[in-house]
DNA sequence: CGGTGTCAAGTTACCGATAACATATGCCCG
DNA sequence: CGGGCATATGTTATCGGTAACTTGACACCG
């Protein structure tokens, strides 16, 4: 006899009350279906280890009774949340972040990759991520400029597997993905170069790492005409930021003839800091941005940007940490940038 | 004797292999500390059914073992899964969102309060909200413009708790959460012609339902003084479309000396063709945006925009969906707005 | 015709925590 | 001095799946 008969007579026992209708569970099924617990299950999880005809009519079954896998005990069994913590700063604080499309944008194709799998994403944000959320989760991406060093260590020390977004120095011992900053830089310089600029501005703050590594590209491509940029550390990252940079190049009166800034809210800053003081642009001085922002697309003058594609790099990343989890190997990986060539 | 000691011999005689070390369970640190696996339980719950120095010696015990809950365990047990899920709308074609600060900013505040109390969030974009997802939440968060009938009436089938981000035609069945767009028009209204004004504009979409309640708010302040709004509906969302409504204004020679944007995106690009055409803002033609971004504070001019708290509205988000999976009562709540008076 | 495969299903034994009920101990009070 | 009560701890029985191993039936083969 099935256990299913079995357990349908200690139930009967136990709970004559048959009013209340909870969801059906597998050993519901089962004993409906004259078969055993597992055979159901397989058969759900669609197993070939279930006969064809057996596998359609508990499928069948289970559609009509409207039964709903309780995915906490599978979970439980298996061992595994099939939930991956997504850690995002989230401050308003942060200015930028608040901002910027980028996280969502990530976000967005993360959970859709790993949603076609099965996996879900923990949002969390970076005050809350305690312990209990990282030990909740098969495996852990972080969404921060640069890793956070300490969220780092914690994953490491927990023994979970974890993905980064962002800018890797070189010989970082967790996986990073992130867009290739340093060729980002390097197109931003050359197609200054090509248009005949000779006095390049860069903005940005290199203490940062993935605006270091834009100066890096921007600056080893400029090296080689032998010309070598004004840097200009923007105060925050915000259009009044971008625009206080140029007032205080100007205020120096240095001369310029082109802009690189690291986001299109700083170069949109900037381009309003000159016109204000009466530079044209691209006339006078040439203005690049950086992520290609519909908001820069749409600026007067539309912007010239740098284009990383987060869609793409947040599937890769969701890729990347599904394979640490199962147990595979994953390397950190480059984005490819792309210049979008504008007005500016 | 305890159940700890018991299920020792029988561990000890499965697995003489001691080497590999699994996280420790209840029953390990019951076992060790000499109790039984629900004085465990309770003690690190912190219950006060366990003696002061029995719970004390037992944390250490388990700090000192290094012992991590299994969280999968317990919400099995429980039959819940400290879980919220969220639906954010994250496609790139929806435009505005991706560009908005909202969604993140209320995904924020979700967060952190749901964290607070044990619960977190289950990032989940609206086409991946399958059945499945949402049954393995304790409640749903809608965050759309408007609600999504599917969505609701998915929840409403599954009997999941719900609550909805955005305008609440009133008489809803669900709980939602928004601010109020009906004084946020009006006030916009109100401090319009309080600077004069006579022949404002509305530029906005009224099938959609937030910015209906805000025509309907600007709309009724004006008729009391015997004005009737012109209104225009942009294409979209952006910069772009508020340019372009503006464009048709003028080119139908409609005279206005007003324009109140759905949006600050709406309304920048409203001031981009206003200007473009030779008209002054704010001297000819006064602009009121809505929401209130950094980006419109940063704008030039600065943009005088109707704020909504999107912090507070998703803290209360948190609180409401948490009542509701407690099986409180919980009621649908406006927050309320006030209009940043800048130099538009 | 016994041996060996292959399929289709079933048995057993958990995963780790906790609710509900049960027990032991000591103390107070009429 | 026995009943009642508070306090501190223990027992039992799950929650609902699923991995690992077992069984039964039948076919095919030398």
């Amino acid at each position: 006899m099935t256990d299913g008969a079995k357990s349908e007579d200690v139930k009967a026992g136990k709970s004559p009350a048959r009013t209340m209708r909870r969801n059906p569970t597998m050993a519901d099924l089962a004993r409906a279906a004259g078969v055993s617990k597992i055979t159901v299950s397989r058969a759900l999880a669609d197993s070939p280890l279930v006969a064809e005809t057996t596998r359609r009519r508990i499928q069948q079954l289970a559609r009509d009774r409207g039964y709903r896998l309780n995915v906490s005990a599978r979970n439980f069994r298996r061992q595994r949340s099939n939930l991956i913590a997504t850690i995002v700063e989230m401050t308003p604080s942060a200015g930028r972040t608040m901002l910027d499309p980028y996280p969502l944008a990530l976000l967005g194709a993360i959970a859709q990759e790993l949603a076609g799998v099965g996996y879900g994403v923990l949002l969390t944000t970076r005050q809350g991520m305690t312990e209990s959320f990282i030990h909740a989760a098969d495996g852990v991406i972080l969404l921060g400029q640069g890793a956070h060093q300490s969220s780092v260590k914690l994953c490491d020390e927990m023994g979970v597997p974890l993905v980064v977004w962002g800018a890797g120095t070189d010989g970082d011992a967790h996986v990073i993905v992130g867009s290739d900053n340093v060729h980002g830089g390097a197109s931003a310089a050359e197609h200054l170069l090509s248009t005949g600029r000779r006095r390049p501005v860069f903005v940005g703050n290199a203490d940062h790492a993935e605006m270091a590594q834009r100066l890096r590209g921007f600056r080893d491509v400029l090296a080689r005409r032998g010309i070598g940029p004004t840097c200009v550390t923007p105060n925050g990252w915000t259009m009044d930021a971008g625009a206080g940079a140029i007032d205080s190049l100007l205020a120096d009166k240095t001369a310029f003839d082109a802009v690189f800034a690291c986001s299109d809210l700083l170069a949109m800053g900037a381009i309003r800091a000159l016109r204000e003081h009466g530079v044209r642009v691209p006339e006078d001085v040439s203005v690049i941005g950086y992520d290609d922002t519909p908001l820069g697309a749409a600026f007067t003058p539309p912007l010239t940007s740098v284009r990383q594609n987060w869609l793409d790099g947040g599937a890769l990343l969701a890729r990347k940490i599904l394979a640490l989890v199962d147990g595979r190997v994953a390397a950190s990986e480059k984005m490819p940038t792309s210049l979008i060539v504008r007005q500016t």
